[in-house]
DNA sequence: GATATGACGTCAT
DNA sequence: CATGACGCCATAT
């Protein structure tokens, strides 16, 4: 039911904090849905009243071009994230629960 | 139902 | 690090 599964990314987004980042991945992951970024990336452009700058591609790396790309830069610097090139520190700043934690298959 | 599109991700080269 | 191919999800036409 994509309802469900819209209601829970919008949830996921917003339960960013301020001052750190995520990604389309991890808010897909965190909204129980793994692949589909895709669809985080479409929500985030239609819905309005987001953090939508608090969201960023794989690496940290801003995927909007233009003005936006500007923009989004600028919004999260506000907030204190730090850059690296054209990156964020997502060392520093990337926004992880148990949810969005990669399961790393222990021993063997 | 087929095809195209989008603020994606990962892997191979 | 740059490109290309393929996988993935939901919509739009």
């Amino acid at each position: 039911m994509p309802e469900a599964m819209q209601t829970r990314i919008l949830a996921a987004i917003r339960g960013i904090p301020r001052g750190k980042v995520s990604t389309y991945g991890d808010v897909a992951r965190a909204a129980g849905h793994p692949g589909a970024a895709r669809r985080v990336a479409w929500t985030l452009h239609r819905s309005v009243g987001l953090p939508w700058h608090r969201v960023l591609g794989a690496g940290g790396e801003i995927k909007l071009r233009g003005d936006s790309a500007i923009e989004q830069r600028l919004r999260l610097e506000a907030e204190g994230v730090a850059f690296r090139g054209r990156r964020v520190d997502m060392k520093d700043h990337r926004f992880q629960n148990r949810a969005t934690r990669k399961p790393r298959r222990r021993k063997k």
